[in-house]
DNA sequence: TAGATTGTTAATCGATTAACAATC
DNA sequence: TAGATTGTTAATCGATTAACAATC
């Protein structure tokens, strides 16, 4: 069996592709082209195809994709046919926010547990859930709440000695805000998300449309 | 002179360069290799070498590139040598949590206004500023605070409505924080970030470690 | 000079896309 | 059958990396 190597920018779309799906779904359409798929997401059809050819045979020849069908294969491939339980570590203004945000119930994540090691705040309720001291509660917690998810939103300075900790805690998939690298063993999985990036990339971009780089 | 289409990738990583550099700074460190700064961020010193080279020669042979001066000369080449004004759309849940984020600012982001069109949210305060109404204020606001750049924080469905009016007033670079393809004229620069997505990556990572995908 | 590290080229690797046979 | 659209191959395109001359 050959295997092949995934293209990080394929789960990407994948991603994208399941959002749309879900649109048409609410719309009430039951068949759509890769063509279609395309032109409202912005790639190519063939990049559509090709992406979901990594995974399988999806569609019928002559007819298109069950719109209904697809969503649920894309949703099986990137994990989410069954619940996640995710804690959040950090209860601070960007703690609080992703704990307060709805888009990941959405999807299928349930935020389990919200941490935090500043004494003031360990023990105030945040909705229906108190904070918990991670120094003391992480790795009870995460046992007994199966919580197999990170989302780390500390402080750059603490984030590593957080981060060491979850992996301590039998963490395997943690997703990190703090605008640091991070390192964790090979077999635990860490994302960074840089929220100022975002901007940053934009005024790079906005910038450099009046500025030619070359030689 | 020939010009360089610079890699999306190459954006991404200066970001990371800068952030990595900050920090030796503080240490105090005054030289760096490229090698150095690779092993840092989990990448190759001919990558770090190739990314900067599209910029310019910033560096020394023999010796290394100077922390302080390289740290400037990627700040100015990401556009963040001046300062940059951002308005928050949506004064929800995520909205005010990025209002709040002080990672913003830290980076010559300032949030000059935050919006809203939810008549019970318009006229409370945030902070130190109040919610003004979208519909309403965005055009006057806009050029009076002499803002660039806005974070879109609405619900999905409302958020092609948003950006309309946002291109209409004349902002240049969005970031949309909203679960839905949108679309602007070629002259303004959108960027999406989907946070369940961030998650639904790592568990698409952590499932498919015992699953392979191939024929 | 010897050692080190950059800047740059050319080779490699991998991702995207065009094209088309398969087939509904 | 004719028309449409998939799944897949092969070609193209672009990004990464190894290697080395330049030079501090």
């Amino acid at each position: 069996m050959k295997k092949y190597k995934i293209p990080e920018a394929t789960i990407n779309r994948l991603t994208v592709y399941s959002r749309c799906l879900e649109q048409e779904e609410i719309k009430g359409i039951e068949t759509i082209s890769s063509a279609e798929i395309a032109r409202k997401i912005g790639v190519t059809p063939a990049q559509v195809r090709k992406d979901l050819a990594y995974f399988g045979e999806f569609g019928t020849r002559g007819v298109g994709y069950n719109v209904k069908d697809l969503k649920k294969h894309i949703m099986k491939i990137l994990g989410l046919n069954s619940k996640w339980n995710v804690a959040i570590i950090g209860a601070g203004n960007l703690g609080s926010a992703l704990f307060h945000y709805k888009g990941f119930q959405e999807r299928g994540f349930y935020v389990a547990a919200i941490f935090d090691n500043n004494p003031e705040k360990i023990g105030k309720k945040m909705g229906d859930k108190v904070i918990l001291d991670f120094r003391q509660d992480i790795n009870n917690i995460i046992k007994e709440l199966r919580i197999s998810l990170a989302i780390v939103a500390v402080p750059a300075d603490s984030a590593q000695e957080v981060v060491d900790k979850l992996v301590n805690a039998g963490i395997k998939g943690i997703v990190n805000f703090a605008p640091r690298s991070l390192s964790v063993p090979s077999d635990v999985i860490l994302r960074r998300v840089d929220l100022a990036a975002q901007l940053e990339i934009l005024t790079f971009n906005l910038q450099s449309k009046s500025q030619i780089y070359g030689k």
